[in-house]
DNA sequence: TATTGTTATACTCTATAACTATA
DNA sequence: TATAGTTATAGAGTATAACAATA
């Protein structure tokens, strides 16, 4: 592929996933709490410090958004019993819950934008779903939220 | 296409959408920062209620925003001479400056996550970006930032 | 009266710096 | 000393409600 394409298929994806940006604020879950959960939804409990360097927020961040998620029910915290410093936080039932509801209404979202496009691109964009899958696991080892 | 094809297709570009989403930290501009700023640039001064609109926020968050935006030298504010009420906003090469900067950026780091795909997935890819450019546009008029 | 925009206020989410407790 | 986590503080970015100025 040359490369003067490849830069226009970055720029392709830059801006569809802008579009997508836009439809962020309908979900009451932001970015580093859909991360969060889903992390403990797949990986089971961790550490403060693990989940901050995975979401790619502060340490202090975390502590914070765990304990928002913790008053809203979705987290639960216990200590570790390796390391007396150290906590380990769990994903509850209502957490796994609101986080597959926010799934749901983000593909439901997407599905409505896809349903208005002609079959032709439908096939187009059906063929590259192995290529995006790829894409998706380059640098990224955590994106099913 | 089948629907179940379909959902399966939507929830990859979820997943596409939120690998990518977690790149946005690297860059200075908020979303609607440079939303209004791309808006400004290709369609001439506009105003803050207008602006509000088109980035689907609340007038005072489109006031506070100019207000950031001017503080950073990005944006400048000037009366309406056909409405007293109303000023118009308009974006200043700094701004221009700053918007281009910040796609150059997002670019690069799409373009070194494809460069990292075999050949066949690049190709297929290229095969969906006038499916990709067509669902960009189903929702969203204003995509270019 | 309706519209344009600002101010007042509050909450979420982020950061850095300073601190406590444990290893 | 180093590490795990919290608290203190500040700023960006969002909202709703109340207000001022103009149409």
């Amino acid at each position: 592929m040359e490369r003067t394409d490849r830069a226009e298929l970055a720029q392709t994806l830059r801006e569809l996933t802008l579009s997508f940006l836009r439809d962020a604020p309908r979900h009451d879950l932001s970015r580093a709490a859909a991360g969060t959960l889903s992390v403990l939804d797949r990986l089971g409990p961790q550490r403060i410090t693990a989940l901050a360097e995975r979401e790619a927020v502060s340490q202090p961040s975390m502590t914070g958004l765990v304990q928002r998620l913790e008053s809203l029910g979705y987290v639960e915290r216990s200590a570790d019993p390796e390391d007396g410093r150290a906590s380990l936080v769990s994903v509850t039932a209502e957490g796994v819950a609101a986080l597959e509801s926010r799934r749901r209404l983000h593909d439901q979202i997407i599905d409505d934008r896809l349903a208005a496009l002609p079959e032709e691109d439908l096939r187009a964009l059906a063929g590259a779903v192995p290529a995006l899958q790829h894409l998706i696991s380059t640098t990224e080892p955590d994106v099913n939220r």
